[in-house]
RNA sequence: GGGGGCGUAGCUCAGUUGGUUAGAGCGCUGCCCUGUCACGGCAGAGGCCGCGGGUUCGAGUCCCGUCGCUCCCGCCA
């Protein structure tokens, strides 16, 4: 007999009956009835019942068991007496009387107990993240993501990918986020940096000439967390491919995106040919470049409505070029006590109110002060426009779109929620295309890239080496070939078509106001690989953490990774980060210099 | 760096207008219980009410500060 177990928990069925068997596993939940006691013994693959009685020999060792000791038990499988099968359980035809019980891994008393279903604090829950992931909603998670990762593996490769390793210690980069920094040993006062992503390495594998490649690719970033975005690290499904346009590179991922949410959905209902959607369209109907489309609200811009009419705060925002008032419909709205409540949540959002208009039985014109500012026929332009009627409500804001947007999606969705109008049930997916090149930077008072430097700008190389940098409004209406996944409001991957040509990054930069010498610095490596003869490329890199807690129906990334930090970039379980000693500090010719506290 | 929420038993939470000895469930300890699967019953232990200061005859409760957790903004090419 096998020194630990002859089957698994979840193993033993009927047929079993009559066999001597030895199972390991936590005591997952004990009811002592005095005379007889029973355990459900848990392990990864299930559960079993174990019983014991007075006639037993491991009756008294059985009584002093605890919840999640480890134990061993041997036992003979019998079918359990009428009316007292368990059908939740897939074993719940048979029992094991135990003749012998080994403990092999006593328990202290739990600061959390495994059984139940019950939420516990984060922090506890991430300082014995053991006995977190023992219990079955995280450890069904974590197994769920191991099958994603293994589903996007072979897609891959079916795909004519191949898969590669880039390193892990590199070199810091100039551009997007902090990063975390690894001192030389060997090279006093210098430092590796833990790559953001592997950008570089992924184009220089297609200068390299291997055409297809994909990782799934560890990233390191030092800033701050979100629910959906771990402090630290982070998981990517990185990709590259050579010789492609971005219909292309669309035509590769599309499949493999769809298939993963159909396969692991459960059932839910996934968009069928993901819509492309310019980034201008997605902020003006959506107020958001991420949208949740299966929120069904569309914003719209009524300016015309309120332009010189007797509400005068719109009507004089309305008098700056520029602005604009854009209306939130809200259908089935259309009562006071909703409004309202909008009215004060967008307060508490720091905003100064959120005007609105609503109609009603007896005021099929239009209820509210706004309507009786602007008046019945602008009121009825509105309803027209929108397609509003009685029990429908519409929420307005006024400015700059470029502002006012921040508080103009989010209001979508709040309304979407309180009105129940969001579809649970799907995965919405689409692409987000045509971003701008550039942008102008306010605080610096300059043209600046919008988004990555190494983005292809959508334009005929010759037409943009051509351009005249005073040429700032040509400049700034300049799409790049640079897009983005998104899947129920949550941003899932970022990529594009890079910038193959030396002549046309330096022209790039140059229009950002960088001198050459700039990029030189920042990028020399790869700018010198581009001289060498580069193929045209492009790529994207899904967020696998953020696909599976997609999958999971989860709100938070921690409940997809298996040994997450907290928000503030701290390992509760090994107590990372730590201090070192003054020896290894010395050795990297490091000398501290805290700030002082208070 | 800034804003919101939370902080009471090992855990989840309740605690009235500021008023006597701060409660419940789970867990823990002991006893009882031969068919449970959230087993049941009886008894018991367990509290710096996050911490510091203030107001008050009296503070878990009100005020100020601070710390911790969390969510958001900034940040995230």
């Amino acid at each position: 007999m096998h020194r630990y177990r002859t089957h698994t928990c979840g193993e033993l069925r009927e047929a079993e009956i009559g066999e001597r068997v030895r199972l390991s596993g936590w005591c997952h939940r004990i009811r002592d009835h005095g005379g007889v006691l029973f355990i459900d013994l848990r392990d990864h693959y299930g559960m079993t019942q174990v019983v014991a009685d007075p006639d037993s020999p491991a009756f008294k060792m059985a009584e002093k068991l605890r919840a999640e000791w480890v134990v061993r038990i041997d036992g003979k499988v019998r079918k359990r007496p009428a009316g007292t099968e368990n059908a939740e359980l897939p074993t719940g035809q048979v029992e094991i009387y135990i003749s012998e019980i080994e403990v092999l891994g006593a328990a202290a008393e739990l600061p959390m107990p495994v059984f139940g279903e019950q939420d516990y604090p984060e922090e506890i829950r991430l300082k014995y993240r053991f006995l977190d992931l023992r219990r079955e909603h995280l450890h069904n998670n974590i197994m769920l993501r191991g099958q994603v990762i293994d589903s996007i593996r072979r897609r891959m490769k079916d795909a004519g990918f191949f898969e590669f390793q880039t390193p892990i210690l590199t070199a810091s980069s100039p551009e997007g986020a902090r990063d975390y920094l690894v001192p030389s040993r060997l090279h006093p006062g210098k430092f590796y940096a833990l790559p953001q992503a592997p950008q570089q390495f992924k184009q220089l594998i297609m200068v390299a000439g291997f055409d297809r490649y994909f990782q799934i690719a560890p990233c390191f970033r030092d800033e701050d967390a979100r629910a959906d975005r771990s402090p630290g690290e982070f998981y990517q499904l990185d990709l590259e491919m050579s010789f492609v346009t971005q219909q292309d590179v669309f035509d590769a991922v599309e499949p493999v995106i769809r298939g993963v949410f159909e396969e692991f959905g459960k059932g839910k209902k996934v968009t069928a040919k993901f819509p492309m959607i310019p980034f201008a369209e997605a902020m003006a109907k959506y107020g958001t470049d991420k949208p949740d489309l299966r929120n069904p609200i569309v914003m719209e811009d009524v300016s015309e409505a309120f332009r010189g009419s007797g509400f005068k705060i719109f009507a004089n925002i309305l008098n700056t070029p520029g602005n604009a008032v854009w209306a939130i419909p809200a259908k089935g709205g259309g009562n006071r006590a909703f409004c309202d409540r909008m009215n004060s949540w967008a307060q508490g959002e720091g905003q100064p109110g959120l005007g609105y208009i609503f109609w009603r039985e007896g005021e099929e014109g239009g209820a509210g002060p706004l309507a009786k500012n602007i008046g019945p026929e602008r009121t009825k332009q509105i309803a027209d426009q929108l397609k509003l009627g009685v029990g429908d409500a519409c929420f307005f804001v006024a400015g700059k779109p470029k502002d006012f947007v921040k508080f103009a999606g989010p209001a979508r969705t709040k309304v979407g929620e309180e009105l129940n109008l969001i579809a649970k049930d799907r995965f919405d997916l689409c692409w987000i295309v045509d971003f701008p090149m550039f942008e102008w930077h306010e605080e610096d008072k300059k043209i600046d890239f919008s988004h990555n430097p190494f983005s292809m700008p959508a334009i005929a190389a010759e037409e943009f080496l051509a351009l005249d940098p005073k040429d700032e409004e040509k400049i700034l209406g300049l799409k790049a070939y640079q897009y983005d996944i998104v899947c129920n409001g949550v941003e899932l991957s970022s990529g594009a078509i890079r910038n193959h040509r030396p002549d046309v990054m330096k022209k790039a930069f140059a229009i950002a106001g960088y001198d050459e010498s700039v990029l030189q610095a920042k990028f020399g490596g790869m700018l010198n690989a581009l001289t060498y003869g580069a193929p045209p490329h492009g790529g994207i890199a899904p967020g696998i953490d953020r696909i599976v807690m997609l999958l999971a129906g989860e709100e938070n990334l921690r409940e997809v990774v298996l040994f997450p930090m907290n928000q503030k970039a701290e390992d509760l379980m090994m107590g990372a980060p730590s201090e070192v000693t003054p020896k290894q500090l010395k050795e990297l010719s490091i000398r501290l210099d805290l700030p002082k506290k208070n």
